[in-house]
DNA sequence: AATGAGTGTCTTGTATACAATCTGTTTGAC
DNA sequence: GTCAAACAGATTGTATACAAGACACTCATT
């Protein structure tokens, strides 16, 4: 279980803070954490600070490292800085991008077309992550390119289970047409507009499923 | 000049970097470095990590930390996003601020409108930074309010120099005055025009200033 | 002469030992 | 009986020592 190098440890702890392996708000004991993972204090330490950049615990001088579970406010909060980003890529996206761009997103989308086919969900997630990663450098600001990343990385278990929802895929799938002919179009608006719904509803679908099951933080498997 | 304590530390190789002290893509030493602030490896080692976090220095595994200096393009790219993030604040703001969130805007302009007075540019721009995490936290999404103020606090040494601009100072002070008016009047789409356009006239400031300077980036003063 | 393997040195990565500070408890005084 | 201060234990922060990988230089071989 335990990582054998320093970026390993950080995603070993990130598997363990999103599958739910710490309550929110607990305090992560860096002396029986390196014992349990087998490595000494100091590079826990560093994988901590990089947990901390994600936002996935917060570190407080002389107190610890606290794991900081979003709860469904802030998720839904994250979804709504997503949409935003999204949409802002479909507009750049939509006034510059290249003939390989678009070709790279049409690849993706295909792609997801198939993954869907099979039935398989996890290559369409994986196709699904291309697809966008593809937008956000269609947008041509590779600034934004990384933040979009960045956070969609964030939401990656969040949007995962909410793609579990029936008929989603399917959805998602007709969502991500509109999206490439909006910007094959050269229609700004509407590619936007089209991004900001497709993030959008998957916020309200992840706010719907929390509903349904009505307790806590849900545990969520990696 | 060396700091004491590890916060201390990262703000120090912040202050070195932004000066630039350092060239764009050198290595930084870690051994050199913490003979020269006086510090250990250790803790200089997890100041790198919050560096890298907020996108100063890459880590490069093995190799070492790498100074990364923003180019012309990437800063006029960050501006970009901010403007962006900036007019999705200002139209929650205007859906949905309370009395609170207005009077601290207020306040704020106030203060910012006596810092002019003055003509201290010091505390313009202090007042200013409060004027705008105000703002941010008036959306309602304290996700977004934390990303915003981490891009602004990103900018903050290039914002300042913009302000140096001859007749910028009143400028921008009549922009916020439009800005509160518009949340005030609650209409969503001229708050989120009147920011865009507010950070978007600080990028373009940005830009024309390098531009007259026409030779690499210039040594910014803290 | 050019290329490749091997070795040596330098630098990063990790472990451990030590120092400083915080928390919780106990004891004493009012 | 309650509050405060001091002490004990534990935990974070820092320094140093050690291990392992990377890069450059040399030397041998083709």
């Amino acid at each position: 279980m335990s990582g054998r190098t320093a970026d390993t440890l950080r995603e070993s702890l990130e598997q363990m803070i999103l599958s739910g392996e710490f309550e929110d708000g607990e305090r992560l004991d860096e002396t029986r954490l390196s014992a349990r993972l087998g490595v000494s204090r100091t590079p826990l330490r560093e994988s901590f600070q990089m947990l901390a950049a994600t936002g996935l615990v917060e570190l407080i001088p002389r107190r610890g490292a606290f794991v900081r579970q979003p709860d469904v406010v802030q998720m839904f909060e994250m979804f709504e800085v997503m949409a935003e980003l999204e949409a802002m890529c479909g507009r750049l996206a939509a006034r510059l991008c290249s003939e390989e761009d678009l070709r790279r997103m049409h690849d993706a989308a295909d792609d997801c077309d198939r993954a869907l086919e099979l039935g398989d969900a996890d290559v369409y997630y994986r196709a699904n992550e291309v697809f966008h990663n593809a937008l956000y450098q269609a947008s041509g600001n590779s600034f934004l390119a990384g933040e979009a990343s960045r956070l969609h990385k964030r939401l990656q278990p969040f949007r995962r289970m909410q793609l579990r929802v029936r008929g989603r895929l399917k959805q998602s799938m007709d969502e991500h047409r509109d999206i490439l002919m909006a910007i094959e179009a050269a229609d700004e608006d509407r590619a936007a507009q089209a991004l900001r719904s497709h993030i959008a509803i998957q916020g309200k679908k992840f706010n719907d499923l929390m509903a349904s099951y009505s307790k806590g933080p849900a545990k969520l498997a990696s």
